[in-house]
DNA sequence: GGCTACATTGTAAGCGGTTACAGGGCTGTA
DNA sequence: TACAGCCCTGTAACCGCTTACAATGTAGCC
């Protein structure tokens, strides 16, 4: 903090040579004579010199940094949420956007990038103004859970590589990377009905900007109803992705005379325990009198009593796979644009009235489908 | 991707003015007669024109990015852990540094900070030359869980800002923000004592190396002997922070023929959730054989059967305030040095034998304690 | 020994802004 | 009318590093 930093202009003069030559030493490019990069490197070693990152990006226009945007869910009208906003960010955490986070991050690291946050608020998408001006400090941009417009993610995407993560959407001006949801809820649903014998079933959402959400909820729907179940209106409820979010619903739906389904699939774990919490304080058990089966397989759901059904994905080779392709698409502008499909697995346990049989998880198949589409 | 995007240079072109009117015009700093920001404003709205954050950050020195570096746990020998690389990160996931990220990244937002992200390997400190290099990117940085060794902390410390975040640490080079271990467990203590009439009592650590771990330990086992109880060594059990690590020490104490003590504090939720699915498989009942508690106070574990017993901390207040002193460190340099220590709270919920009662929870009380230090 | 060719190294022009300093235009006052 | 003084605006250096191009040194060859 007091004396600046040494530059590249203090080693050159330290070791008797241009900056130019420091440069090539630094990079180990060009040709440099040996005993002249011993020079160098003793100088630097001397003087602690470390290479400016931003300088270094200015004049390269390379700077080994990845953007990642998701949404920061404001969770509001919830009659469960807490008044003060830090709570109710708390509420909303411990999502499974954080383990993408992670794995995006870990893969980010072991090529060299680091990765920038950037939050969008969901109510107030003026985003798009810093997310240009992330454009000078980022090599890519990768956008959880569609946070724009496909509008202005063309329109970004003309200026820096995209990668986009969620839902249905194939985007024609982006990658997208998402997982198999229409697969996941039809194999969900082809075991409830046959299995269970589920005639009437019900669906709580996440938020319901979310094409996760709303991916799955659909899906659901058209597999119940494919293996001849229905899905009443009144069943179908929205929550937030959240334990509270999906207490309160189902607290509301008990209030109605209309008779409950024998099954509840939720958009996600979370969600599932809320409903499961809010029908057990109902004199409700899962899955004697109704089934409760959630999504994502977060880890501390399978030692819930009963353990959770849901559907397994890895959130972290999902971001892993988002930073495999963006970094993809920086080392060849000209890659095609695509959309990667990541499997799914359905995973009994006990809230679907299954055995409940915990056993070590087998590793999921990388299997990594790839879908090619008309760029 | 196509063509370049517009500079400052053709902004000032185009307005028919020089880029030093256009910088002040941006800046709005000195004066420009109306009429010329004006046609600059017009100019730049033609060209879409955005500046470049980091042209910005070399001449000025301010980047408008905070650094946040994290261990990243690397689950080994644990018996329960998978073997594939990446579910090892998928189950220490979800962790609460995932909602200290979040506060810190929602508070540098309000700020007009971005936060870059940057984990280091916790068994392979290699990382400081990769936190020098983050130094010409970053403002300041935010170290979690002891990151570096003091000796460490000290030299970043003197060539940029730091915040610490974590366990007892009160590094005299840095800011440390943390929360009240010592408080936390001493009420925990005299809850199990007094109100359960524990006099033999056990406890299951994080990963060993964590401050946060240790504090809570320490805390915990002096605590527990001043009001009159015991630890038995055999009943300090080592984990890793995560539910599979808890369930495993577990798993493997109940096979000694050593007698159980009356109660277990973890060191986190999930790990109190796993040694509780472990003594259930071992045909104990908690709180009837045994009382559990956690710490953290995550949404999810308050859902659980039986509700956990926990000390709560809020970590997006940790993140945010962390945040917040260290903009405070870029303010004014001449800031002391100091620690800021959060308040945590006992929530007695059912894992410890008290009425399980589920009231909304009351917002923390806000106030931060600051204990100045000589700097 | 003189010349060509390649390996090294130096010079200097950017990269896209910021900002110290200088200069031009106006207004007010003597 | 001349000049001081304030407003605005322009010029150009600089932030720290990369790199095209020029310059130098040296080795190989006739």
């Amino acid at each position: 903090m007091v004396d600046s930093p040494p530059t590249i202009y203090d080693v050159a003069a330290r070791a008797g040579v241009s900056t130019a030559t420091v440069s090539r030493a630094l990079n180990s490019l060009a040709s440099v004579r040996p005993s002249t990069r011993a020079k160098v490197m003793a100088a630097m070693e001397e003087l602690e010199f470390v290479p400016n990152v931003v300088a270094r990006g200015l004049s390269s226009g390379k700077h080994w940094i990845l953007g990642l945007v998701f949404t920061r869910a404001v969770v509001e009208g919830n009659p469960l949420a807490h008044d003060s906003d830090t709570l109710v960010v708390e509420e909303a955490s411990l999502l499974y956007t954080d383990i993408v986070i992670r794995g995006a991050e870990m893969r980010a690291a072991e090529l060299g990038y680091s990765l920038l946050l950037s939050s969008a608020d969901e109510n107030h998408p003026s985003g798009m103004t810093s997310m240009l001006s992330l454009t000078g400090t980022v090599d890519g941009l990768i956008l959880l859970d569609r946070v724009l417009r496909e509008e202005d993610v063309a329109y970004l995407a003309r200026r820096i590589p995209v990668v986009l993560l969620a839902g249905q959407g194939d985007s024609p001006s982006a990658v997208t990377v998402r997982v198999d949801n229409q697969h996941a809820m039809r194999s969900l649903a082809e075991h409830l009905v046959r299995v269970h014998g589920v005639t009437r079933a019900g669906f709580v959402t996440g938020s319901n900007e979310s094409p996760d959400s709303v991916a799955r909820g659909d899906a659901f729907r058209s597999a119940i109803e494919e293996f001849g179940g229905t899905i009443a209106d009144v069943d179908f409820l929205e929550a937030d992705w959240t334990s509270a979010g999906g207490e309160a619903v189902m607290a509301a739906r008990m209030q109605r005379s209309d008779p409950l389904p024998e099954a509840f699939a939720c958009a996600n774990d979370q969600t599932a325990v809320g409903v499961i919490y809010a029908l057990n304080a109902g004199g409700l058990k899962v899955p004697e009198d109704l089934v409760v089966t959630g999504f994502d397989d977060i880890s501390l759901t399978r030692y819930f009593n009963p353990p959770l059904t849901t559907i397994r994905q890895s959130g972290s080779i999902l971001g892993q796979v988002a930073v495999d392709a963006l970094v993809a698409m920086l080392d060849d502008a000209e890659d095609v644009k695509r959309t990667i499909v990541l499997p799914t697995e359905l995973v009994v346990r006990g809230s679907c009235g299954c055995v409940e049989d915990i056993e070590p998880r087998p590793a999921m198949a990388e299997v990594i489908i790839l879908k090619s589409e008309v760029g």
